[in-house]
DNA sequence: TTGTAAGCGTTATCAA
DNA sequence: TTGATAACGCTTACAA
């Protein structure tokens, strides 16, 4: 039924060993015979046993995806599918295969890992998260196993190899931003406080009012999930202060779509009464109205380098750089097109 | 280095297929050897090399996922992102794992097909597309090899299961649903005409139209992409008519979601306008404003279910219909909330 | 209930 | 430049 490198030993008249040498185009086989044993597999319909080849040689060509355990949520986020693609792109170039993790739970996904690792279905880990003390993590690094993490890993001088943005750097960018546009009343949305990227933000953001010498107001600073309803009551608090922001800091587009919900309900204007600008640059941030002002953090380009380096970190041929930051750019849109000008909020022509 | 199942064989002092059928936890072994084996096991840290399994078993415990073509559109729809959500479900419970195609061109995609299936990599397969006259469809009904379309295949009377929404149940409904609050100038933006999706809905609609005895404009139906720009030049020619709309249907949240915009941008207002109901219920459709009416088709069910049959004909042991139709709800939001009564649409309270 | 041994389809080492 | 053969780690008849 199957064909088999021994069936196109045999048809071509040659040694299975011989075979196998063609497949790897080994240079120390004739032209003549390489030919021929094509032809013969061309004609018989061979194709490689990639198990078999994985257990002798000991490589599956192939990557392991970790998805954070909150997949319901990760599904829901672009974030991910974007990322994906960046990965996608480079290992298919590079001919890796994807596989990817299905666990719903920590301790599921541990295990998964294991499994993966273990069982020699990957030659390297790309984690989509970073969590604090994560056992996937610790076990990645005992069993020196090539992996990268996709984000800030907790233990920044760990040995673990990342790609990741300059959060601190942008959330500082787009304050500053805000601040050369006369505001000084800058709130903060952010995501779970637990997350790296959350507090970097959130520091970037303290950075650059305190270089302007502008207090930093616990009031102003809000956490929320993506869902509309937690954050709802949390921005119509903020909005009711009385001294209400007149620029907001969002760390993901997604809560930056539901603040810009609620602030119509409330019948805020944006940028008439209040600038907004969020993080990731999603596709969809062109299509809110109005649209949103966002960093581009090169999603995809995450990916890619992440892959970048587990594929060297595999072949273990050159020197892999610890940390990569992948650079942002603001994107400026309608939803901050809004100056202070002797404490009234004007909108740019 | 690695702990094999002849290490153990030893310590535990039994024969390698004795260690070999405790892990299969074969009835044929006695608890007390089974105890001792799996002791030494843990012991060990022992851990089956899948590729040495997969080898002689002929199996794989593994389901290839293979996306459309253009990687790039499919990565940016929350569509994709979900369904392999649900995918993802049922293999981690059913112990599968999941092997991603990586491709960007049909070409290329079809060569990883190939590669999976004769590279005994996966057990089946799960299409998430449907395209016309497909090479890769055909490959796989002649090689009789186990796979799952979701969407309808071009060819219905196919070999091939598949899972599906019933569209045209759903547009005609919607239509229905606007004829019934008064509406009688009702108008369709699809996506990609070449989609089946795309056609079913669309008969779907004129279906309605028919039954209500309401003519087929042709002016009245419009398709896009999913980005703005092309939309947007569509949207304002149909909303200059001189009988503009006062309803539209949607194929897809994100075109929606452009229309939205659009339509905000001239100064038309939803509901107060121009009524919209679009498809899918993605998250995000809670977020906009006004929150858009949208049919959730439940797409991490079509997932699940897909898996459901490709695991069932995978193991061959129940029949598996050839069709499944996964229901589909309409979900009434804001967008939809109009009545056109003596010609004038009002808000419903 | 357990052991023996063959074989899955490759690659790699050693000879020739 | 090619052939013979062992080995990769596991499963599964067949024996015992």
């Amino acid at each position: 039924m199957t064909v088999t490198i021994k069936d196109v030993a045999k048809v071509a008249n040659v040694n299975p060993s011989t075979v196998s040498r063609v497949i790897a185009d080994s240079p120390r086989i004739s032209e003549y015979t390489k030919r021929k044993v094509r032809q013969v597999m061309e004609e018989l319909g061979y194709h490689p046993n990639l198990n078999a080849r994985s257990l002798v040689s000991n490589n599956a060509s192939a990557i392991g995806i970790i998805m954070p355990s909150s997949v319901e949520k990760a599904f829901q986020n672009p974030f991910f599918a974007n990322v994906l693609g960046g990965i996608s792109n480079l290992s298919h170039e590079k001919h890796y295969s994807l596989y990817m993790s299905t666990g719903a739970t920590q301790q599921e996904i541990y295990s998964e890992v294991v499994k993966m690792v273990e069982g020699r279905r990957v030659d390297g880990i790309i984690l989509l998260y970073s969590r604090a003390n994560d056992p996937i993590t610790n076990y990645l690094v005992e069993k020196n196993f090539p992996f990268v993490v996709i984000g800030k890993p907790y233990n920044e001088e760990g040995k673990s190899a990342y790609v990741d943005n300059d959060n601190f750097g942008a959330a500082k960018e787009i304050t500053e931003h805000f601040i050369k546009n006369g505001h000084r009343l800058i709130g903060f949305i952010g995501g779970s406080p637990e997350l790296i990227v959350t507090m970097e933000r959130l520091n970037g953001y303290k950075k650059a009012l305190e270089n302007a010498n502008i207090p930093v107001v616990n009031e102003y600073i809000v956490h929320t999930e993506f869902h509309k309803e937690g954050g709802k009551g949390a921005i119509a608090k903020l909005m009711s202060l009385k001294q209400p922001p007149t620029a907001l800091i969002v760390t993901d587009d997604l809560i930056g779509f539901g603040v810009l919900g609620t602030l119509q309900e409330m019948g805020i204007k944006v940028p008439e009464d209040i600038c907004i600008f969020s993080f990731n640059n999603i596709m969809l941030t062109e299509l809110t109205n109005p649209p949103l002002s966002s960093v581009d953090i090169n999603i995809d380009q995450l990916g890619y380098n992440a892959t970048d380096s587990l594929i060297k970190l595999i072949s273990n041929t050159e020197n892999v750089p610890k940390k990569q930051i992948i650079p942002h750019q603001l994107i400026v849109r309608e939803s901050s097109n809004g100056k202070v000008i002797n404490n009234k909020l004007k909108i740019n022509n």
